[in-house]
RNA sequence: GCGGGCGUCGCCAAGUGGUUAAGGCAGCGGCUUGUGGCGCCGCCAUUCGGGGGUUCGAGUCCCCUCGCUCGCCCCA
């Protein structure tokens, strides 16, 4: 086949999907006004040493998933493969954190240079929060109640919220030693995957699927019990809080998250109904990464939401057809079809949705395209009407005959049906 | 990066080595030159993702390649 391709994993969204994503941006954008967060947009391409940094070098998406190239300038530039890092960058840039806590939201496409299957491709979409200068307990509560009531309302069900601590930075190194020295000591017994991961990624190895690593583990170190006090008290509040709203949860020690940045709180709402790549929505604390970005130390909670998950999910229960114009104006000779690109802008101009024939066709070719517009009416003109300004207007779906009239009765006769 | 499945018209789809590649939907034209939904008629793949090979002969067999898809890995 000589004729063009999108690129793999790239994926075009078709007028008769767009609905149901408009939907659910204006979903999301409502719960974000109520929860009075605001909107931050940030460049799809930032350096490379923006998510080398941010994320984290030893992490999949940083080493092996990114999509980076030399610019003409000879700057090493990257497709952004999450969204936090570049919010994180953009609050420091402009000084945003110097004029106290910020609440925003994003979205956009994503990039992952990775070979795609259901519910994951190279370009995606996300939507997040990031609660920035926020420490307490009581705002990972409240981020993971944003994301939770979001879903709810759009009507997903089947939904479980997957909760973990990660502890503090200080609890992940000791309990990293441990876990490193326990590793080690069973090194020969360990999956290829995870031997590789002792010294680069050592908690991802507890997230191993492999059924021997995972009957090993049950051995190992565990992160519950490297925790300090305070960790833990920390831990509890937010399961409190959690309960205090209704929200259900299940613990999950082995929830570790991919990310470097992450300490303390972390989670995944994830759905049996989407085959391998369960997670619709992921994040957690990361009370590091403003610092490690240069900025001022600033304790940030966040998450981002897979839109494409997402819609998958909405979209296993029935989808509406797509709504057709309000009107369909139907014309023939040379001055009604004049009229008629004027009577459609007039209509337009009232608001209301309005196809034209594109002329030319036989008469009941224009009719039957009406039809299929899926319009309630017709407004046709002809040489008689054209000559005396006036339209004839046909109900398209029910029995009511023929009406003519003026522009303005139409208008009239549309707005109160 | 590694496995499995698949690739015939815009969509669905028959066809399993033998002359001209069914059919349905959509589209276009007509029956009906100012009236649609039903019906009828006609048109719509020199070609089976692409390239080689086997054969007298290939959409049908073999090899390579590209793409789609599901899974591993990872994550949204």
């Amino acid at each position: 086949m000589a004729s063009l391709q999108s690129l793999r994993g790239m994926v075009d969204l078709l007028p008769e999907h767009t609905p149901l994503w408009q939907q659910v941006e204006a979903t999301a954008r409502d719960h974000f006004r109520r929860a009075a967060v605001r909107e931050i947009r940030t460049p799809l391409l930032e350096v490379t040493e923006l998510f080398a940094r941010g994320i984290g070098e030893a992490t999949d998406v940083v080493g092996k998933e990114m999509y980076t190239f030399l610019d003409r300038g000879e700057r090493s530039c990257t497709l952004r493969p999450e969204g936090t890092a570049s919010v994180v960058r953009a609050a420091i840039q402009h000084g945003l954190l110097s004029q106290g806590p910020q609440r925003l939201w994003y979205g956009g496409p994503m990039f992952r240079y990775e070979r795609p299957q259901a519910g994951r491709q190279r370009q995606f979409h996300q939507i997040g929060l990031e609660l920035l200068g926020f420490a307490d307990a009581r705002s990972d509560v409240e981020a993971i109640a944003i994301a939770w009531d979001l879903l709810a309302d759009l009507g997903v069900e089947g939904l479980a919220l997957e909760l973990n601590t990660l502890g503090s930075p200080d609890d992940r190194a000791r309990y990293r030693e441990q876990l490193v020295a326990w590793l080690e000591a069973h090194r020969d017994q360990l999956d290829p995957d995870s031997q590789a991961r002792i010294h680069t990624n050592p908690l991802r190895v507890l997230d191993s699927k492999h059924p021997d690593t995972q009957a090993l583990l049950a051995e190992a170190p565990s992160l519950a019990d490297a925790l300090s006090a305070e960790s833990q008290e920390r831990f509890a509040q937010v399961q409190a809080g959690l309960t205090a709203l209704a929200i259900p949860f299940v613990r999950n020690p082995r929830l570790v998250r991919g990310l470097d940045y992450y300490s303390h709180t972390a989670f995944e709402i994830t759905s049996s109904q989407l085959g391998a790549q369960a997670t619709v929505c992921g994040g957690g604390r990361y009370d590091g990464l403003v610092q490690q970005l240069g900025g001022a130390a600033t304790p940030a909670i966040g998450w981002a939401l897979g839109m494409e998950r997402l819609v998958l999910l909405l979209s296993q229960g029935a989808v509406a057809p797509p709504p057709g114009p309000d009107l369909y104006v139907v014309s023939r000779g040379t001055l009604a079809e004049a009229q008629a690109l004027l009577l459609a802008r007039h209509c337009r101009r009232a608001g209301l949705a309005v196809e034209r024939d594109a002329g030319g066709a036989a008469f009941a070719k224009q009719f039957k395209r009406a039809d299929r517009s899926g319009a309630p009416f017709a407004a046709v003109i002809g040489d008689a009407e054209a000559e005396a300004e006036m339209v004839l207007l046909k109900d398209l779906r029910g029995e009511r005959p023929d009406e003519r009239l003026t522009w303005e009765q139409l208008l009239q006769r549309l707005a109160a049906a």
